[in-house]
DNA sequence: TCAAAAGTGTTGGCTGTACACCCATGG
DNA sequence: CCATGGGTGTACAGCCAACACTTTTGA
């Protein structure tokens, strides 16, 4: 190995992945690329790359995606860090993982010029992955299903304004079941973090929805969820 | 910078700290190394050190445990990777922190070579630490209070056998306020996780404890302490 | 007037919490 | 016999889960 940046003990190389989940479709998606180069040329993998020297590993979290989708802006939280020795078969490479959520609305993703092609795939019907990014998505979703039972975070999947139902339709999206509406209703109306527009969604031969919206600043607060019994 | 290890790009240095949280005299305490070079040379920092190009991360907090401490074989755990650019003064350094916790009664710690000395510290009295230390010991706090409310982690402070007075101990210490006994043993009781051993265990002036264990493969399993709200 | 989603209360069971006294032992 | 921690039960309150019908709108 060779090259002009020298130190006298081996470094890894360090990088960040990205998992992307957004709801779509009724469905859990998640974002990948296709890779143009080798190893695993022309495999989907996870949106990531290199850590630049003077960023810090969140900024070349939202960097990469930025430069690999487009997508920023969103919420993004740093996952576990992966370091199997061969992991990667070029070199030693250290991974810091990052699970990101992104509302339905804002999910225009522009491939970007060193990734040949940028989609979501649905959660439940996922292609080989390279790497052990297998792996990674396997974690990143067992973090996001324990994070509904005590965080906000179903929030991160919803516009500004959302009605109700639409909330519910996360929670059962992300969790596989159905919830009785009557008690879904209670519990979100007895949230302190949200409140009414004043404002309703007509939608079709129905009775209009009321719009709430989270409170300025109640984002990431603790938020418990009933059933949290897993 | 210069040596025998050239790439095409820089590349930082990994390394792991450990954050080693035991319970001695009634008090939560952590494991601390005195630095015995520069930087920060004299000054309390995290045990930790360097990865090795074909060890993984678990195994690089592992055997920097036991060289500069003495201890092996405790609950190890990925806590967080840190990597601001400016964090170590030498050069890049991303550090993967874990947390680990061991029972008070395997408190024996040898300093090793590389590290001067090796000492607890009563965590609600830390001298100033290297680095971004600090920090880390905080996260690590508010993760083992954290997962108190939703795994049986308190098991992994006591030994094999333990009595429920001394589970409660460990309760009321990490919480900080008193737990109601007749409540604390109804619930404790009532985990299907642990079994009376037959055996009892007499201290003194007083009437003998029956002692408990965790049934074989038990450890790590889900257990929801009651008061969970925070 | 019909279809389709929005919206609305009550009850029973379980679980968490508050609270005070007797027991077994060693000195 | 006394000091010390070990061990025990009950009653009330609040929360979760089950359950079905009316309202409003557009076509």
């Amino acid at each position: 190995m060779t090259g002009p940046y020298c130190y006298a003990y081996p470094h890894p190389a360090v990088t960040t992945d990205i998992v992307v989940f957004t709801i779509r479709d009724e469905q859990l998606q998640v974002l990948l690329i296709r890779r143009g180069g080798e190893p695993f040329r022309g495999q989907w993998a996870l949106p990531g790359g290199f850590l630049d020297p003077a960023e810090d590993l969140d900024q070349c979290a939202t960097r990469e995606l930025a430069e690999e989708t487009g997508l920023s802006g969103l919420y993004l939280e740093q996952l576990y860090t992966f370091g199997r020795p061969d992991r990667d078969p070029r070199e030693r490479v250290v991974s810091v993982a990052y699970f990101a959520l992104v509302p339905s609305q804002r999910l225009v993703v522009r491939a970007a010029s060193d990734a040949a092609e940028a989609a979501w795939h649905p959660f439940r019907a996922l292609p080989p992955l390279a790497f052990d990014h297998s792996e990674i998505l396997a974690l990143a979703h067992r973090r996001l299903t324990a994070k509904l039972g005590y965080s906000g975070i179903a929030f991160e999947f919803l516009p500004n304004t959302f009605t109700l139902s639409d909330l519910q339709r996360i929670y059962e999206i992300l969790l596989g079941e159905v919830v009785d509406k009557r008690n879904f209703r209670k519990w979100a109306l007895g949230l302190p973090q949200i409140e009414d527009t004043g404002e309703r969604r007509c939608a079709g031969n129905h009775r209009p929805a009321r719009l709430y919206r989270l409170k300025a600043n109640h984002r990431g607060h603790t938020i418990a969820y009933p059933g949290a019994t897993s």
